[in-house]
RNA sequence: AGAGCAGGAGGAGUGGUCGCCCGCCGGGAUAUGCAGUCCCAGACGGGAGGAAAGUCCGAGCUCAGCAGGGCAAGGCGGUCGCCAGCAGCGACUGGGGGAAACCCCAAGGAAAGUGCCACAGAAAGGGAAACCGUCCCGGCUUUGUCGGGACAAGGGUGAAAAGGUGAGGUAAGAGCUCACCAGUUGGGGUGGCGACAUCUCAAGCUUGGUAAACCCCGCCUUGAGCAAGGUCGAAUAGGUUCCGCCUUGAGAGGGGCCCCUUCGAAUCCCUUGGAAGCCUCAGGCCGAGAGGGAGGCGGAACGGGUUGAGACCGCAUGAGUCCGGCGGCAACGCCGGGUCUUAGAUGAAUGACCACAUUACACAGAACUCGGCUUACAACCUGCUCUGACA
RNA sequence: CGGGGCGUAGCGCAGUCCGGCUAGCGCACCUGCUUUGGGAGCAGGGAGUCGGAGGUUCAAAUCCUCUCGCCCCGA
């Protein structure tokens, strides 16, 4: 089955409550929030300060990080609610970079949450 | 060949696979149908710039305000022209730099007034000022020194010291006088639309700098901004408070629920009270008025709401651009022609990977629109300068 | 979209309005004295392209224009 297409996770309410329910992990690059939702479809938000740089730079880091998240959440059949935060440095992450980080914080976080379902 | 400076031009190409935004077509759901709304994994088309940037100016557009004039505040400042307009552009004038090509200039007024000009210097703007000096007179202890006076030449100080050179003149000097030169003001001639240039006459002989100091003169300026503003809609959120006015009726029909038809169609109740009038012995008829509540309409004030109830319009063809002709030194204008014109988001779209050309690499990303200015920049093209090599 | 502020020694600031004075103050730093040694104290000293470029002026941290970076506020 094909997941539905990402969409963007808007308004502080939606980003306070991964915040608060969700699990983060810091990496050199970014620092990622997840938590699940029943709504079928994923969602997504970035945040790109204007302090990380310019508006080309800003937006190439926003392609890449939604370009990887797309690749992963693809691979997974339950359904997230994503927030990353870029980071000073992220202008220097490649695509493998990223695709690397979140897959292996995806699939650590969906094993636990199995583990939890079931018992 | 390399480097530097200035200007021009600035397209990261083609083909695949996956993905995003918009438009349109198609399909599905709701409905008798249409419109509308929602869903789609389908097809087609389109999808950042010369600076999109900085937000430094100027406009369009929208709302609010506005009789006219003045003050204040701010801006602009050679002339003529161009432009919708500008602090923009063109040509010219004047000034400055340079050997030259050429480049640069916020370029009205200091003889309206006020302020300021440190330090140094005798004196810094008062026709002022005597430090070293020059000269004259007088005293004394006579190659000198002291006192009184004259002098703006020379020295010295300073960024700047009150025209320059020569002659006359004098005790010594001095625009004190004269000639020439420079400059100022005024008059006249010639050329130019004009800024101005040039020639000439006269005057007093000379009047420092600073207005990116206050200021004066001339010209210009209403304010806020697309979160402007408009239309439609929902509500445990059609709010609260105050003021004014209104609240008379049994009932019937139609439809997509608020309108139509109709004299009347959202719409009254409680308490108190018992005016006037009428009948009347009592009393009654009638139901004004007052208070409270509820409702309707209008007005004012205050909230709530950005912590997602909004959607749509504004919102993409414009003072556009290219070609040709004509006018103009040019900026630009006029005429004709062009199957030249295609982003439009609103948590916000252009991305990823592969292949191919020796290789993909500057500055950089639309948010109401347009005209400028400024700043950033790789390879490329043009010009100039420098260095090196060869002939 | 609109408005405001800051940039001066290693750090925190003054001076800027109204131009000229050796660009100053505190902490820190260095040297010496003092102490058995350290601290404190005393004396002396070093360190500044005044964010950058250009202009006005005899003269610019200060005035004007352009520009870079940082911070804050309102809708």
């Amino acid at each position: 089955m094909r997941k539905k297409p990402l969409r963007s996770l808007s308004g502080r309410r939606d980003f306070e409550l991964v915040f608060e329910e969700g699990i983060s992990s810091a990496s050199q690059h970014f620092v990622i929030y997840a938590r699940l939702n029943d709504l079928g479809f994923d969602r997504l938000g970035l945040s790109v300060s204007k302090k990380i740089g310019a508006a080309v730079i800003r937006n190439r880091i926003r392609r890449l990080l939604k370009e990887a998240v797309r690749k992963i959440v693809g691979e997974l059949s339950l359904n997230y609610d994503l927030v990353i935060v870029a980071k000073r440095s992220s202008k220097e992450g490649t695509l493998d970079d990223f695709v690397r980080v979140i897959r292996r914080f995806l699939f650590k976080f969906t094993r636990e949450n199995a583990v939890i379902s079931q018992g």
